[in-house]
DNA sequence: TGTACATCAGTGAACGCGCGTTCACTGATGTAC
DNA sequence: TGTACATCAGTGAACGCGCGTTCACTGATGTAC
């Protein structure tokens, strides 16, 4: 059992955390700031410090975070989801990757807001979130064109996530040169579409 | 002719915008500083407010000069494409979009950076701007399948252009979920046969 | 268990800096005659 | 053309505010005996 001194100061953490996460879906990540984190979180300003290196820290754990939720929503999405067609299998994954983005809007732009570079240590388990995200994509890709070679499978597998994910963005974002929500899932089936039958 | 006032006047809001459009493309949009706009101008820094009603004015006119130049570039990629197939034509203007993102990074970065709603007048320019833009792409689309009716082409007209936006955008921010610059060209071809193809 | 001391998290006022914007003043340009 | 006055752009020091971070102090928790 922990002592009181690391429990609270485990509490502190999350709720810093949470209130972080909070802030963001609400304000949005450009928002932030570190007297409105103390006082949700009830601490002192300099409480923050002691727990964290500084706010950039926070935030980063915070993003840690975003990212995980939605990777665990894909994973879910796609559990028990052997019996599908690859198409029918990255439709299913272009609707819950909308749905997040919908859903937590400002959580999902944050995801994609600053450099990567401006990151601490580009982290093991960003790369490996990221192949388990890519893995949805690839496996459907690879079952429709088995003799695709390594290379080009990955290729398309990142132009395929990009298509769809730009779809998304500028729908999420209400450029005028984007689609509608209501439009997205047509615009995206017809991309599937239109790849699959082309990889055939 | 224009009386000493009016052209000095007019001479120095043409060098802050100079000046402006140099710094976004060197520094990126986010690190602009109104002294730094003054001395680079060679003008006091008080006399930006004697021509721009506040910095984010003459941020909003850089960004209408930065479309612009691209909306140049693009248009005079696509003069003269009248015999080539629609597929080349949307290759064209593809790599002419790519080219002039790779050649600005941080001007075209800009571009998306920020709201539209922050601006002040939902522009007229705009609008027409990105119509001709569209032009481009929903030109071809029509030739390839000339009985689509104008509701759905409009639609796949977006969704195309998100697509390789997408593409395009990932790839300038160096995503380890995008492809590489190299792979940028193999990758939009991709998307728009299998596009041209699903649509024939 | 109790006591004395040590440690370290919590506190929030204060620091320091950046930066957009203002404003009283100066001097160049324009106008009237 | 010249003179007197009016106008208005140019100047840059100063203002005001926001905000991340620090630090001397307090008090709770941990440790030794």
């Amino acid at each position: 059992m922990l002592g009181k001194r690391e429990q609270k100061r485990a509490d502190l953490k999350a709720k810093l955390l949470a209130a972080t996460i909070l802030r963001i879906e609400n304000d949005g990540i450009a928002s932030l700031r570190a007297r409105d984190l103390a006082k949700d979180a009830g601490c002192a300003l300099g409480a923050i410090y002691n727990i964290y290196e500084d706010l950039d820290e926070l935030i980063f754990h915070a993003k840690v975070e975003i990212f995980r939720r939605m990777e665990e929503r894909l994973a879910d999405t796609m559990s028990n989801t052997h019996d599908l067609s690859p198409l029918d299998q990255m439709r299913k994954l272009t609707s819950s990757y909308f749905q997040f983005a919908q859903d937590n809007t400002k959580l999902w732009t944050a995801l994609f807001t600053g450099d990567l570079t401006d990151q601490r240590d580009v982290p093991k388990w960003y790369q490996d979130a990221l192949m388990r995200l890519m893995g949805h994509i690839h496996g459907p890709l690879k079952k429709i064109a088995p003799n695709t070679s390594d290379k080009e499978l990955s290729l398309q597998t990142r132009t395929l996530f990009s298509a769809i994910h730009g779809v998304i963005l500028l729908s999420i974002q209400d450029r005028p040169s984007g689609v509608t929500h209501q439009e997205v899932e047509k615009a995206t089936d017809w991309l599937l579409e239109s790849i699959s039958k082309h990889m055939k």
